[in-house]
DNA sequence: AGCACGCCGACT
DNA sequence: GTCGGCGTGCTC
């Protein structure tokens, strides 16, 4: 990735200046997956909102809570709405200056809308759905009752015969009235105002309710922004009045009173660090009476109070014993002085810090946060699942007790909002999260870390298909901040920016630990047929046993889920196939005695004949690890077998495997991917891969990349603890490159004829990343004449735009397609592609911006077809 | 993406 | 006679 091409793209940011007394206008970004900007004007009334501030506005009949644009508004053509509220003060905007501008640079690079991109960096909550609650006024319930009592007389009566209603905003008031949101009331929640069960729609119910509101017949409340703010509590603090043991001591027991509680209340307050704030929850604990024991505290001014962010999870497991930080290696202590030069330098670096597995990578982050700290600053660290990864988040929690936020899905909207918050207050000024934490509104933000970094799982794969890896380098560049990238299999994006001078590169090449890395044995299938059931060869089985026998562990990886892929006729040859999907996507799973789908999650019951002949005799297809798993635990008596996949282990099921097989609970776990990623087991000796092939089949420029960076991962797992660990690839194509290198532990031999693999090929011949550039442009839809007559079109304009750039001189872009998707329909959706490669990013860029015109606000045909753009795109599938 | 409007079948 | 099916069009 051309990190530093990108900046220069920034969208110029132009302050969002009026004219003195001409219409302020605002542009906004409203949650919607339109790809338009949308222009409101602020009511005389309003404070101008600076960009970041969250507004809510009337967006057609519904009422949204957008996000101020940093761009100048354009008046529209049609009709102008005004902002019906401002939900943050002008001086703390929501978003800060450079998530903003992060926001837009996204849209305009990955070919977003602004209001996805803006709705990336808050809260679910924070915006979007608008649930407010509103309530009759008084002067609403009185012209309620006026307008369905004419004959009422009196002041009341007469005052509010003054107040016309119209058919439709009557019949919003008697439904508030019916539901007793009446005057003082807690209200009705708005959403479900529109839409009272077995009644006639009102039209624009919500438009009209402000309307309601603004004339004072109804009450509606702040918006849920501000309803379901973050959590907070009363907390205390000793004031530096009469202290205890000073000479003020009869004072002081004067102030107090008699009571022994209150007093040891005091003390309790002073006992802390002058600054800290205690909170009420806390202090029921002891003091269960608490809020009647310190009045008189306040009142005598000796304690203070404070409303104050709740602190997060109080529950949680205190944090490990920090315990003495290791010495660091020659390697580590060079990388860490690099870094900490870059720190202090205080302007962009990246970095790329390739680390054989084991070789403390974590060790250097820590201490280079640490430094971070040191400077009163903040760092964000990305890591690829961080339910695969408690024990990082557990390193850190160690080193940084509670300055850490943990981001997880796990997370209810609650507490990522109370999350959110405590982030921007600086109380948690180092947040580890996924994908998604790149956009933590961490102050003074010095560091962002991607473990990982080669990971898949950074690349955002629907909605907006951003690059956390990527967006982690724009936001630190505009920061002056550094990022350092971790790998043991470094992507060859990184690899490539380290020739090219654009990273750092800073390599571990020794453990902290002296250990051998493992012995890898590539095992010939083709030679050393494997057992039909088991899928081992001799040799694995072998070596399995001997591991076992010798009171140690091992790993067996095969990257398929189920019992076995699908069932095939014997009679007719015919595969049972998913009925939404392509592909041989179905696959047998003996527990629950079904067929699956993995694309779609298409579920049946496993047939007794086949679908189109009837014949009885249906044979399975290629084992996955179910089958492996019941095939292993009958081969290999006395060996406790466990798996671990997507189907055995989900959330808790899945830290529960893990925790089983590390207390040696079992002699060899067998499992998908899921097992590459950064899992320490000490006991593991012995890592069989079954088929290190899988995959290198798959028609997408990055299969030997995926396998090699797998099998190295894998390979990583064997002998981490003090045993030297073994590893066993078993194999059809043995001189595969990326099988040769993984036993060699040799990235860089892979990286070097890799990058040459990907030099100047395909149709028509150009470079593929990262030597250069890619777009894919995926047209989808259940009809397949729409579908390839939308694809024609826009292949049709691709392929004009290709050919207006090349005129223009920039010779190295082409395009490719349309074809049919290697997997031709997910879900009865068909899908068609169109391939876009640029060897610099200018005219590529040239390209998607007039495509994008054409794809119009919705990127939608009138037919039925969606076409959307994936810029970077990770999988070609 | 929502959401409303609009124009055709089965029901209180 | 209405409730409600989802086709089409709009949202500053």
């Amino acid at each position: 990735m051309a990190e530093d091409e990108r900046s220069e793209e920034q969208t110029e940011l132009t302050e969002p200046t009026q004219e003195a007394g001409a219409t302020r206008l605002v542009s906004v970004a409203v949650p919607v997956a339109l790809d338009q900007a949308f222009s409101y004007a602020v009511p005389p009334e309003l404070e101008l909102p600076p960009p970041g501030a969250r507004v809510v506005v009337p967006f057609g009949a519904r009422v949204l809570i957008g996000v101020v644009r940093p761009v100048a508004a354009e008046r529209p053509e049609g009709q102008l709405r005004e902002l019906l509220e401002l939900l943050d003060p002008p001086d703390a905007p929501a978003l800060s200056e450079d998530l903003v501008s992060l926001c837009e640079w996204i849209a305009d690079y990955y070919v977003a809308p602004v209001g996805e991109t803006y709705r990336l960096a808050l809260p679910a909550s924070a915006m979007g759905v608008d649930a407010r609650r509103a309530r009759l006024s008084d002067v609403g319930a009185a012209a309620l009752e006026a307008a369905s009592n004419p004959l009422l007389t009196g002041a009341r009566g007469q005052r509010s015969a003054e107040v016309e209603l119209a058919t439709h905003d009557r019949r919003v008031l008697e439904r508030l009235a019916e539901a007793g949101a009446g005057p003082g009331t807690k209200g009705l929640a708005v959403a479900s105002l529109s839409k009272a069960r077995g009644r006639p729609a009102i039209p624009a119910i919500l438009v009209r309710l402000s309307k309601l509101a603004a004339r004072g017949l109804v009450e509606v409340d702040a918006g849920e922004a501000e309803s379901r703010r973050a959590r907070t509590e009363v907390h205390y603090r000793r004031t530096d009045r009469l202290r205890s043991g000073s000479g003020d001591e009869p004072a002081l027991a004067e102030a107090v009173g008699r009571s022994k509680q209150r007093r040891a209340l005091l003390d309790y307050l002073e006992l802390q660090a002058p600054e800290i704030w205690t909170s009420i929850s806390e202090l029921r604990g002891p003091f269960p009476r608490v809020r009647q024991l310190i009045k008189p505290l306040l009142g005598a001014g000796l304690v203070i109070e404070s409303e104050r962010l709740r602190e997060l999870d109080p529950f949680a497991a205190p944090a490990l014993e920090a315990g003495e930080p290791p010495r660091l290696t020659d390697d580590q202590e060079a990388a860490l002085t690099s870094l900490l030069g870059a720190l202090e330098a205080g302007r962009f670096r990246g970095s790329l810090l390739h680390g054989i597995t084991g070789s403390g990578k974590t060790e250097v982050y820590l201490r280079l946060i640490a430094e971070v700290r040191r400077r009163g600053c903040g760092a964000i660290v990305l890591v690829p699942e961080i339910a695969l990864t408690p024990q990082l988040a557990e390193r850190f929690r160690a080193r940084f007790g509670d300055e850490v936020a943990v981001l997880h899905s796990g997370l209810t909207p609650q507490q990522r909002l109370d999350a959110q918050a405590h982030i921007r207050a600086g109380r948690r000024p180092i947040v580890i999260g996924a994908r998604s934490a790149v956009f933590a509104p961490v102050p003074k933000l010095r560091v962002i870390v991607v473990d990982e970094e080669h990971d898949a799982s950074f690349k955002q794969d629907d909605g907006v298909r951003y690059n956390a890896r990527d967006v982690a380098l724009v936001r630190a560049r505009s920061l002056d901040a550094i990022v350092v990238l971790g790998s043991a299999t470094p992507s060859l994006e990184s690899w490539h920016g380290t020739r090219e001078g654009r990273l750092e590169l800073l390599s571990l090449t020794v453990r902290p630990t002296p250990r051998p890395l493992p012995e890898v044995e590539i095992v010939n299938l083709r030679e050393h047929l494997p057992n039909r059931e088991t899928l081992l060869s001799a040799t694995l089985r072998t070596r399995l046993l001997d591991t076992v026998a010798a009171g140690e562990q091992a790993i067996v990886f095969l990257n398929r889920r189920g019992y076995t892929t699908a069932l095939s006729c014997q009679t007719c040859g015919s595969f049972q196939q998913c009925p939404d999907c392509s592909a041989p996507s179905m696959t047998y799973h003996l527990g629950r005695n079904r067929l699956m789908c993995h694309l779609c999650g298409h579920i049946e019951g496993a047939p007794e004949r086949c679908s189109s002949c009837g014949g009885s005799e249906l044979e399975h297809g290629a084992a996955g690890t179910e089958r492996v798993e019941v095939a292993l635990a009958a081969d290999l008596p006395g060996v406790r077998v466990a798996r671990l996949d997507r189907d055995t282990s989900r959330g808790r099921a899945l830290v529960e495997v893990l925790d089983r097989f590390r207390r040696r609970e079992a002699d060899v776990l067998i499992g998908t991917q899921m097992l590459s990623k950064g899992h320490d087991f000490p006991g593991v000796t012995l890592v069989g891969v079954l088929r290190a092939d899988q995959g290198l089949a798959l028609p997408d420029f990055r299969a030997t990349e995926r396998v090699f960076q797998l099998l190295t991962q894998v390979a990583g797992r064997a002998g981490r603890g003090d045993r030297p660990g073994r590893v066993v690839l078993q194999t059809w194509a043995p001189d595969n490159v990326a099988i040769q290198h993984a036993q060699r532990h040799d990235f860089e031999g892979f990286a070097e004829l890799e990058l040459a693999a990907r030099a100047n090929v395909g149709h028509p011949p150009l470079d593929n990343p990262p030597l250069g550039h890619a777009a894919l442009i995926r047209i989808s839809g259940e009809d397949r004449a729409q579908v390839s007559a939308r694809a024609r079109e826009l292949g049709a304009l691709v392929h004009e735009l290709v050919a207006r750039v090349r005129a223009g001189g920039a010779t190295k872009v082409g395009a490719h397609g349309p074809d049919d998707s290697p997997i031709g329909r997910i879900n009865r959706r068909l899908r068609m592609q169109i391939l876009v490669r640029a060897g610099e990013r200018g005219p590529m860029r040239w390209v998607l911006r007039h495509l994008r015109q054409a794809l119009g606000p919705r990127g939608r045909g009138r037919t039925g077809t969606v076409a959307r753009v994936d810029v970077d795109p990770y999988s070609l599938m």
